[in-house]
DNA sequence: CTGAAAGCGCTAACAT
DNA sequence: ATGTTAGCGCTTTCAG
């Protein structure tokens, strides 16, 4: 109820004590440097005052927030479909409680929302950024560098000027995919279609050069763009077929395209794999694994990605800023999981 | 890089315009009784040096933070599966940006971390929170009460003392299930089962509840329990058909749940609608637009639940305090969306 | 309408 | 090892 007013403040947990500010801070933040008794004394006077240190007071003198901002900036509504974001987030989630930090999570529905965005992490209200879903042409990061705020993002980012100073986390994309296409050539297979996902992300077009990588000249007619989602997936399998008749491997950029992909089969009375082979990409369980046939994928472990970020971010943080010996990308590898469908 | 030492202050942009620091800080804040001309200069002063307001150090002396906590408390992995959350998230990010506010997330992965959450609350780091997920036997409420921060829970809390104090926003659950069930028996079918959620939550206890209004005294084995996801609706609908294979309909509860239970009806050979009609809850557009076929649902509109959570919280913090005629829980409407299944 | 001054609660030198 | 003191950057009376 009325509690702002009443909360105890240093200085009571102090004269209850019978000690100074100073030795109370101590204690509360580790008690190094303060003998035993005292310390105890102090500990019980927080106790029994409730004592919580306010935060905002404590920032303005340390200038540490203990908080980190997550930015997604995707557009579209795949935050909505795939469970990708909600399992990095979990990751990050974890790490950065683990480290008693905050997430401040920034949604952004557009070009609008990136000043909004870019204000607030120059404001100095958080003390690093985890930055998601970068497209080639976005000017977030150019914002964000502007802001001078410690950032790891998601995903290799796609800009070209100062690429090697941005750190980020991401997983072996076009190698998870040359694995991909190899293991159908292995099967045998020879007129192996890629659906791609969105170009303007770096992780899509690794993937597509994972495949070209493999395939090399090929008909060009087996690629097919496509948008990480089920109905563009599903559109993309329709196409490839009224195209090419005889394909058959599909290499699909995503978990979620190949459902829509393994959907058209079906419904165009396709058997998968026996006719039609299928890969996806990122083996996200609730998907992957309840297909019809489940489904065969390259396996990233997204949740690992997020507490990764947090953790490079988090050691960033703690060397006092970027300078000092900055950590580096990680690029982690990626597993071909063999289901059913290939 | 550099940038924490070299922030501009308040004081310097006093400095710059030849005013004090009192008139900037009015200008800053809405520039309310200053004249024009000193508006105009200390805007320009502002420009030039790229001032932003230092939060900390005014959250220390206003005791506002324009922040709100939100706290995501599925023990499960629902939250990676059910595009549910990520649309009340965007509600709530939506308004919330609208009004200046930050959002802070707190996932909380089991008990160990509802002490964790209690205490941050009790921290007065943000002016409120918006609480989600609660299980009947949840100790989160009573903790967040003890905390003495204003709250808006999504979905009507369980437990039984103090509801009455407790804001909430949900929707109609019992009314939409009464509608999809009565739809059912419009289609002159007699033997309606219901696969329900977790009966733990009262969202799934009140659907239930609706099932039982319109459907009286019925069979017992007509009603089978289950957790909101695919696989809980498949082991349900197996279930389902071994005990009554004369089962002519199924009011699941929710979207997921229908999904599987499809799935085990196709896997069956039993045709949809025609053997066996379905109904879901949720109308979560990815689930029931994809499933095939598409997918009968009652629809409530999760993002604008999100939404008007915010909204109240907001407007709760505006008053200060939930003292001043506080505003009450709000159970937004459903409506039957007509597809395929039924 | 504008300026001067007093803190908000805390940490970090600096003394002791 | 503990206490004293000086701010961190801002808002807000209170004078003028």
């Amino acid at each position: 109820m009325s509690d702002a007013v009443s909360r105890p403040t240093l200085e009571a947990v102090a004269a209850r004590a019978g000690v100074s500010r100073a030795t109370v801070s101590r204690v509360v933040n580790g008690g190094d440097g303060v003998r035993e008794p005292l310390v105890e004394r102090v500990r019980r006077a927080v106790e029994e005052l409730g004592y919580v240190p306010n935060q905002a007071a404590r920032s303005l003198v340390t200038r540490r927030h203990d908080a980190v901002a997550v930015v997604i900036a995707e557009p579209e509504t795949r935050i909505f479909t795939d469970p990708f974001f909600a399992l990095q987030l979990r990751g990050i989630s974890k790490e950065l409680t683990a480290h008693d930090n905050q997430l401040v999570l920034l949604l952004t529905e557009g070009r609008d929302d990136h000043a909004r965005v870019a204000r607030y992490l120059a404001g100095g209200h958080v003390d690093g950024a985890l930055v998601f879903s970068l497209h080639l042409d976005d000017p977030l990061p150019g914002l964000i560098e502007g802001a001078g705020v410690p950032t790891v993002f998601g995903g290799r980012p796609g800009w070209s000027d100062g690429t090697d100073s941005a750190v980020y986390v991401d997983c072996d994309n076009r190698g998870g995919a040359e694995d991909a296409v190899r293991h159908l050539v292995g099967l045998g297979r020879t007129r192996i279609a890629h659906i791609t996902g969105p170009l303007d992300q770096t992780s899509a077009a690794d993937r597509l050069q994972g495949y070209r990588d493999v395939m090399g000249e090929t008909d060009p007619r087996l690629v097919v763009a496509s948008d990480f989602t089920p109905t563009g997936g599903e559109r993309a399998m329709g196409e490839l077929l009224d195209r090419c008749p005889d394909v058959d491997a599909v290499f699909a950029a995503n978990d979620l395209t190949a459902l829509g992909a393994l959907r058209v089969l079906r419904e165009r009375g396709r058997r998968v794999p026996e006719d039609v082979a299928v890969i996806g990409f990122d083996d996200v369980l609730p998907v992957a694994e309840q297909t019809e046939p489940p489904l065969t994928t390259v396996r990233q472990d997204i949740e690992e990605m997020g507490r990764l970020m947090a953790r490079l971010l988090l050691s960033t943080l703690a060397r006092g800023g970027p300078a000092t010996g900055a950590p580096s990308s990680v690029v982690l590898p990626t597993t071909l999981i063999r289901r059913a469908t290939a």
